[in-house]
RNA sequence: GGGCUCGUAGAUCAGUGGUAGAUCGCUUCCUUCGCAAGGAAGAGGCCCUGGGUUCAAAUCCCAGCGAGUCCA
């Protein structure tokens, strides 16, 4: 790494006098202006030295922070952008949460394909840190939730071959002016600019590098400046401390990152950056547990917040480790340090843990069981354990909702609905994991022994219930539980971590040399034949590729299957299967092949095409009507048009009703009725963006500088596919069936159009079926299927009955029986064809007269059923054992009553005629 | 996207291939001035659906539907 040290002689640095110093502590090299200076500053090195001695010359509230960072950055030529959502599985699929600003420019802007909202831009990013859940709270200074306030430059190359190759030219601004900005800004807010470092921190990640340095005040890590300049790359010459080769790369890119937070309190002084950044709502929680402090306490507290600042404390095991030094330097018992910090510790991730979920609901995450919804899940029910510990009785919903207030969401009530529901959801998770758990507890209480590893596993794995309730609830039912210190890694054991990679061959060289294949389905979406001439044709598998100079013949794309129709020339007419598009040119899979500069007339299946345009413009449609009668997050999971049918995937947190759904039809077909122009546009992505924002994006971000708009009245979406002219032309929308793919996601599968015809008289036929067959109207279906099915269990009912009168008289009349005495009690056998219930209920009623019984049937196959009464000395099992070997099965059961049988009808006479003998030999066995 | 667990009376759950059960709730009766409660009797089951294995499936296998949970 110290080759990028030149990297670092910044002529800023030079011009303001500062010198180029090695930690005497650390050995990390840093800048700073004061020439007596010897430490890096930043911890361990260094301890916090603004808790109560603010470092800037006002207070700042976290909004006021935030103004003051944003307007700095306008007043100096930036432009202030809006945050993006937190769930930042929205525009890229590597990650699923935004962990800083730069996520919002990954991976089309920082690679050049797309320009920037902005340039140079600024803007407080909203982020969320999973993997610091554990230490919120309790280090004083971690949050999950936080903003990154931050600046960025997206530069290129000057001296290019090719300016126009990236989607912005030349340089904005570098290192110098960014350090320089930086300075500016904690000058202004009252910084004492002499006592700042700025520390040299080469950074790598994500297959990018490049030199950045860390802004330290007073202990405080306020900023880290990070210049991205370099790329991964095997013959690269500078190696990094990843181990790693990397190389320049033509686009360079200023990406900062200020934490608002850290910032806010520094600015305040407070203890804990919690009490900086929501005072308001660490008072209520603490009111609401009933929380309170003498001044000696409160003292203590802070005294002790301070030292676990001031120590270079990443996680919780360094906290309790570090508990009873802290306790030691107080003079202070380390049972009562804890006991009065640790309620304090959960007050402070319950608001943070608000905000997380604020955050994530707001930006219309919705809880699951996959993906981001399921980190939102973890973080609500980790608020609540929390809640429930320090005795917060506040309902969940409010707590978020005073951060989603602050935050400034709109959609609330959505937010408080989720919680609540959620909550609910956990609750009854609970519940039946704690009746399972006591089940589980008692049985080991009465053996004496420990709840095993493996049933504390399932729990967990299947149940989700954490091993810590296990024991709090086994402990109540005198059950010992041992949590193996390894338990998460045995839990993990179980998870095969085999993810099968594809490897995606791509042979898309061969159409290099192609221009791309001019989109003529987009100029004119309802015409179906079109002249165009054969530029190459390669030979397939099972076929040919023919790439024309222009198509309207649509690939595959955005959920919208290939159009199929025909090419012909004056000689030929071949038939075109498939049509995909590789790199802008669009291959036409067809059955035989075409001439290189063949003029050739296409022509498209019209029906299926038309088919199709309705279903897409259905979709948008069915959408948009979803969210009206839903709500606001309602957003496209993922979406299949097809031509009988096709499938919207929406993210909702509840189940839909049948109403809902009636109603969502309801409005798609007003707006269907209401035959509204449905138009495209080619905007620029910034303008569509800024007014539209970024729910546009439901089917997945485009590359590009302009991206192609849809709009259907006030639904408007980035989409590539064909759609009709009018919603009038989609006829009729009808939704068939909705399914949950997943937990909070629905899928609306609707048909629409002629399909909606289709789908319609389907259904009906089978209810005109079921009508003819019960012989009544249809509207008297349900009625009479209930009557009929009431009628018909209540036959069943009465046809026990009747067995077992008809059981009780048979016993009562044994003419053609055979008896036989067997010991002390008589054995009646007797062939009776019926099934086997009446076979068992006329072998109970001999027993009940102190009879064996052995009784056959002879309809289908053999069967034998044989009870024989207490204290009788003979094995029914055995007995039916023998009989049935005799008709070529088998059989069995408990010693007093036992059934069997066979294939063999035929046998059934002999067999029953060789009872007795059997009888006589199992009773002498 | 993958793993695991579950689907039986109105509710909660037993039931490891051989006659479907318990507790609570419900109905009726008894006890009681009444209530809480107690006693007695009773009603209430396509054992999620469809295939397969078997003489025999609530039970074993496969698929589907529904629910829960853990992980990326």
């Amino acid at each position: 790494m110290s080759d990028l040290e030149e990297e670092y002689r910044l002529e800023y640095f030079r011009e303001e006098g500062f010198e180029r110093v090695e930690c005497v502590s650390c050995g990390n090299h840093f800048w700073t202006r004061d020439p007596e200076r010897e430490v890096c500053g930043e911890p361990p090195c260094a301890t916090y030295d603004f808790i109560g001695d603010p470092g800037f010359d006002e207070e700042f509230t976290l909004a006021e922070m935030r103004e003051a960072f944003l307007s700095f950055f306008e007043d100096h030529d930036h432009e202030r952008i809006e945050p993006y959502p937190v769930a930042a599985n929205r525009w890229r699929d590597d990650v699923l949460l935004t962990q800083a600003s730069i996520y919002d420019f990954q991976p089309l802007v920082t690679s050049g394909q797309t320009p920037p909202p902005a340039n140079p831009l600024t803007i407080s990013q909203p982020c969320i840190r999973m993997q610091d859940i554990d230490n919120v709270g309790k280090t004083g200074r971690h949050t999950m939730a936080f903003e990154m306030m931050a600046h960025h430059a997206f530069n290129a190359r000057e001296d290019l071959d090719d300016p126009g190759q990236y989607a912005f030219e030349g340089e904005v601004y570098w290192k110098d002016r960014t350090v320089e900005l930086c300075d500016e800004l904690l000058d202004e807010l009252g910084a004492d600019i002499t006592e700042v470092t700025y520390i040299e921190d080469p950074w790598v990640g994500g297959g990018n590098a490049g030199p950045a340095i860390e802004v330290i005040y007073k202990g405080l890590e306020l900023a880290t400046l990070v210049f991205m300049c370099m790329e991964q790359d095997p013959d690269g010459e500078y190696e990094l401390k990843d181990g790693n080769t990397y190389s320049y790369m033509d686009t360079y890119v200023v990406d900062t990152g200020y934490g608002l937070e850290r910032w806010t309190w520094m600015s305040q002084g407070t203890p804990t950056v919690y009490e900086a950044i929501y005072p308001e709502m660490i008072a209520f929680l603490k009111d609401n547990a009933g929380l309170s402090y003498t001044d000696e306490e409160s003292d203590l507290v802070g005294q002790a917040a301070r030292l676990s600042g001031n120590l270079d404390i990443d996680d919780v095991d360094d906290v309790e480790a570090a508990r009873g030094d802290i306790a030691a330097e107080l003079g202070v018992d380390v049972a009562e340090l804890r006991d009065l910090v640790e309620p304090l510790e959960h007050i402070y991730a319950v608001a943070d843990h608000s905000r997380t979920l604020a955050y994530m609901l707001g930006d219309g995450i919705v809880p699951s069981n996959v993906a981001t919804g399921y980190l939102a899940r973890m973080v609500l029910r980790r608020m609540k354990r929390l809640c429930d510990t320090v005795g917060v009785d506040a309902p969940l919903d409010e707590l978020v909702d005073m951060q989603a207030e602050r935050l400034g969401y709109e959609n609330r009530d959505t937010i408080r609905d989720i919680v609540r529901t959620e909550v609910e959801k956990y609750r009854e998770t609970l519940e039946r994991g704690s009746r399972r758990v006591e089940d589980l507890a008692e049985e080991y209480a009465e053996r004496e022994a420990p709840i095993p590893t493996d049933d504390l596993i399932e729990l967990y794995d299947s149940h989700g219930i954490q091993p810590d309730t296990v024991a709090e609830i086994a402990a109540d039912h005198g059950a010992d539980v041992a949590v193996p210190d390894d338990f998460y890694a045995l839990v993990a054991s179980r998870h095969d971590e085999e993810v099968a990679a594809t490897a995606q061959s791509g042979d898309e060289d061969r159409f290099e040399d192609l221009p791309e294949t001019e989109k003529r389905y987009y100029d004119d979406q309802e015409r179906t034949q079109f002249e165009a001439v054969v530029l190459d044709v390669f030979e397939h598998d099972d076929g040919y590729d023919v790439v024309l100079d222009g198509t309207h013949f649509y690939p595959e794309g955005g959920g919208q299957p290939a159009d199929t129709g025909t090419l012909s020339t004056d000689e030929t007419t071949v038939d075109v299967t498939d049509v995909q598009e590789e790199g802008g040119v669009i291959l036409h899979r067809t059955d035989d092949e075409l001439g290189k500069g063949e003029f050739v007339t296409g022509r498209i299946d019209a029906d299926r095409r038309r088919q199709l345009m309705a279903h897409h413009t259905a979709t948008h449609i069915v959408g948009h009507a979803a969210r009206e009668v839903l709500g606001e997050h309602i957003r496209q999971a993922g979406a299949q048009k097809g031509v009988d049918s096709s499938r919207l995937d929406v993210r909702h947190y509840d189940r839909l009703s049948r109403e809902e759904v009636e109603q969502i039809e309801h409005v798609a077909n007003a707006l269907v009725t209401a035959n509204v122009q449905v138009s495209q546009e080619w905007p620029h992505r910034n303008e569509a963006e800024a007014e539209h924002g970024f729910d546009l994006y439901q089917g997945g971000v485009p590359p590009g500088e302009n991206i192609r708009l849809i709009h259907v009245a006030e639904d408007v979406q980035a989409c590539g596919g064909t759609h009709v002219a009018r919603t009038g032309d989609i006829g009729a929308i009808k939704i068939r069936s909705t399914e949950r793919v997943q937990d909070g996601v629905e899928r609306l599968v609707f048909a629409a159009g002629e399909a909606a015809i289709r789908a319609t008289q389907e259904t009906e036929n089978a209810l005109y079926e079921a009508a003819d067959i019960l012989d009544v109207d249809p509207q008297n279906v349900p009625e009479t299927a209930e009557r009929f099915f009431e009628a018909w269990k209540d036959r069943g009912k009465r046809i026990e009955d009747l067995e077992e009168q008809l059981a009780t008289a048979r016993a009562g009349n044994t003419d053609d029986a055979t008896e036989v005495d067997v010991g002390e009690a008589t054995a009646v056998v007797q062939r009776i064809d019926a099934d086997v219930d009446e076979l068992r209920a006329t072998a109970s009623a001999f027993v009940e007269e102190g009879q064996i019984a052995v009784l056959g049937s002879g309809t289908d196959s053999a069967q034998f059923v044989v009870a024989v009464p207490d204290g009788v000395g003979v094995n029914a099992g055995e007995v039916v054992g023998e009989l049935a070997a005799q008709v070529g099965g088998g059989g069995g059961g408990p010693a007093d009553f036992a059934q069997g049988g066979g294939p063999d009808v035929d046998a059934l006479e002999d067999a029953l005629e060789a009872a007795p003998e059997i009888l006589r030999q199992v009773r002498n066995a």
